[in-house]
DNA sequence: CCGGCCATGTAACAGGTTACATGATTGT
DNA sequence: ACAATCATGTAACCTGTTACATGGCCGG
């Protein structure tokens, strides 16, 4: 239930609409929590229903009316629970992890094929990564609408994601060489044990 | 479509039934893709209609019949594909990053609490995947069902797991740090610009 | 004239979670 | 007597993705 809760907390810091939502979105937390505008709206229809923000309508000329969200004590008090609740610090769900479990399937040209890619996406997205982060006086930023001085929080979620990438990098290049090296030896995956006899016949030749 | 895909993987290596796949999933991936039985009863019909699997029932004396699952030609050529496909190293969600942007929100001993249990949660975690990969000479694990000698693969993927949750923990570590030395200095979110006058009025004082 | 910005939505679909449902056998 | 193992499924639900839909205004 993040992104309730996400859209709660960008609405603490004053009212905002739908669609001033999916710019925040997109322009702060999109690299670890992408939204996308329909399920912004149908959110925060749900919120109004919950009682946890109120909906004032913002009619505007020459430009469609504005529906303008404001956080409500409730609303207030569901963040605060949910920033104190306990998150798994590690995704369940890895896909990279699962493709690399079944590596072992590929030739190895094959497998070097997979990682060397794999490298060089997570060297391209290092890069991206860090063109976001403004120095301590970039104009450039400032001039493009985004900000110079980023709240502390900001830039380390900002950090950790290229730090991240960064450590993910390191592991990939190491395990590049171990198969250059000839390291994995192959041998049947061994999680196939204490099975029905019929099924260990069908796995052992 | 990564549950399709691990299910075929394992299909690789002998025919097994829904049952079969569930204890496998639990005891090799479920780390990094858990998969529900509810799940995999489904996925596998799937896979039989799309030509991709074969099934054949295997009566049995005393237990329930076994749907027993064949992969096809077919289904190889569909793991392979998979195997070569570009797949982001870096989920593009993580729930505990999106509740870190939004510390700033508590107060501080708050977030000391919030940090100092994510570092506690992830030392157990990592005591946990530590326990399960086994020594060059491990009897215990021999005895209990599981298995002394891991594929070259499965080894580095319970690895790659362990130090990632080393490399978070040091991070949570060093913020911790940083939030008791009194570093983040607070400040509204920088991410409220170029709006329109009303929002920006709201979100100012 | 066309594309982009403003601003809102709906609908179909895919993937995953949780709970409900059945029923025989085996071990404590 | 009770719980676990074997073995299969269904159904409701939640979250997220993709595509479809509308319509005025402004700049090149």
């Amino acid at each position: 239930m993040s992104l309730k809760h996400a859209i709660l907390g960008f609405l603490e810091f004053g009212p905002k609409s739908g669609y001033d939502l999916k710019r925040i979105f997109d322009r702060s937390v999109s690299n670890f929590w992408p939204a996308q505008h329909s399920q912004i709206y149908g959110t925060l229809a749900r919120l109004e229903a919950e009682g946890l923000a109120t909906m004032n309508i913002v009619p505007q000329t020459g430009k469609p009316d504005r529906k303008v969200y404001t956080i409500t004590d409730a609303g207030r008090r569901a963040v605060h629970d949910w920033l104190l609740q306990e998150i798994p610090s590690i995704a369940p769900r890895s896909a990279s992890q699962i493709q690399t479990f079944f590596l072992g399937l590929l030739s190895e040209p094959e497998i070097l094929e997979v990682l060397r890619r794999r490298a060089k996406c997570l060297e391209e997205g290092i890069e991206e990564l860090v063109e976001r982060v403004p120095g301590p006086d970039d104009e450039a930023a400032k001039r493009s609408g985004r900000c110079a001085e980023l709240d502390f929080y900001t830039y380390l979620t900002l950090d950790f994601g290229i730090e991240r990438a960064r450590f993910v990098l390191r592991w990939v290049n190491d395990l590049i060489e171990k198969v250059e090296r000839g390291d994995p030896k192959r041998g049947g995956l061994a999680v196939f044990e204490s099975r029905s006899e019929e099924t260990k016949k069908a796995n052992a030749p």
